[in-house]
DNA sequence: ACTAAATAGTACGAAATCGTATTATTATGG
DNA sequence: CCATAATAATACGATTTCGTACTATTTAGT
């Protein structure tokens, strides 16, 4: 019943957009290069992001998606007894994708949903003992891989990134619903 | 008959992977904080990858996603009359995604698919006019969008960064069948 | 209090992604 | 040359994501 029994993709030189050097955006602007280089800095960024789920999901049970361990891991990150409504704000995901990733979770029993005491129309989403020790695991071997990364790079060239990322996503996100 | 008349989600401080601020990965291992760093920026990645992802599908044809942009932009970027195993490849998609995406594009007359006279078995990928067109469309409305961005970030910054994502990139696309 | 608007969740259907199996063709070994 | 293995593309089905429509409940306005 269980399928997904996920064979590894080969080959190499991935481009998110299709994009590899330096690009010619248009030949019409004056902005050329800098455009250029944005949009290389969203190609990394779309590969990188491809590359890591696909390696967290390999390294979660058969089946799961990244999709369902963030909400295990939010749920005790941040608080349990959140409502569906409130996890899809926190993912940015339309409600009825929350819904269906619950439903996921559910029927795994890593979850357990309850009426809304405060609010007739609402549920609100707990953990249980199973949903902890899964993501538990998780966080284990999603470390295992990530400790490989950070003997490559320097905590330095980590942390140096970081916040320089945050900055461009908070403006991103800022942007998104202003337009 | 076009459906995916995408209503903008809202909402804020979306989290990728249900991570924020600083993590516990597990309290149980030396390189704590250098992991959860690594943590962070790939939930930082994963945040951007959405946000530009949502962007740049606004800004094409309704209906179109960067999965269809992408194929025709690297058949430009790179050559015409590749096939379709190789699209795959660069990609990193299993074939039947390509064959799938594919199909969609000569729906729309945007590429041709032609026998491959070198192979029996194989076809080769063509743009058309309409695609050439519809590609220098979109790569103007995503360089409007970009330069944006480059307003709000100096050229220096985003210099900086592209290198950086590349070396990590590049290390985990190195790293990903060798285990 | 009562009706209308807003809101929470879900049912449903469309499209994208991807794994398995199948078909056609090419490459390899004897 | 023939049989077998490998390879390219596709058919097919399962799952995820997400938009629209609908139901139930709460909030607001009068």
């Amino acid at each position: 019943m269980d399928r997904r029994s996920r064979a590894r993709r080969v080959g190499r030189l991935k481009r998110a957009y299709g994009m590899d050097d330096k690009i010619n955006t248009s030949d019409a602007s004056a902005g050329k290069s800098a455009t250029a280089t944005a949009f290389e800095l969203f190609n990394e960024i779309g590969i990188i992001e491809q590359l890591a789920r696909t390696m967290f999901e390999a390294r979660l049970p058969d089946g799961f998606l990244v999709s369902h361990f963030s909400v295990l891991n939010h749920l005790i990150r941040v608080e349990d007894g959140q409502t569906p409504l409130v996890l899809a704000r926190a993912f940015q995901v339309p409600k009825t994708t929350m819904t269906h990733t619950l439903s996921i979770l559910e029927k795994h029993q890593l979850v357990k949903l309850t009426p809304n005491p405060k609010d007739g129309r609402s549920k609100c989403v707990w953990l249980t003992a199973k949903g902890r020790k899964f993501r538990e695991k998780a966080i284990q071997s999603l470390a295992t891989e990530l400790e490989v990364l950070t003997q490559e790079f320097s905590p330095e060239f980590i942390e140096d990134l970081v916040p320089k990322l945050t900055r461009i996503r908070a403006y991103m996100d800022e942007r998104r619903d202003t337009e």
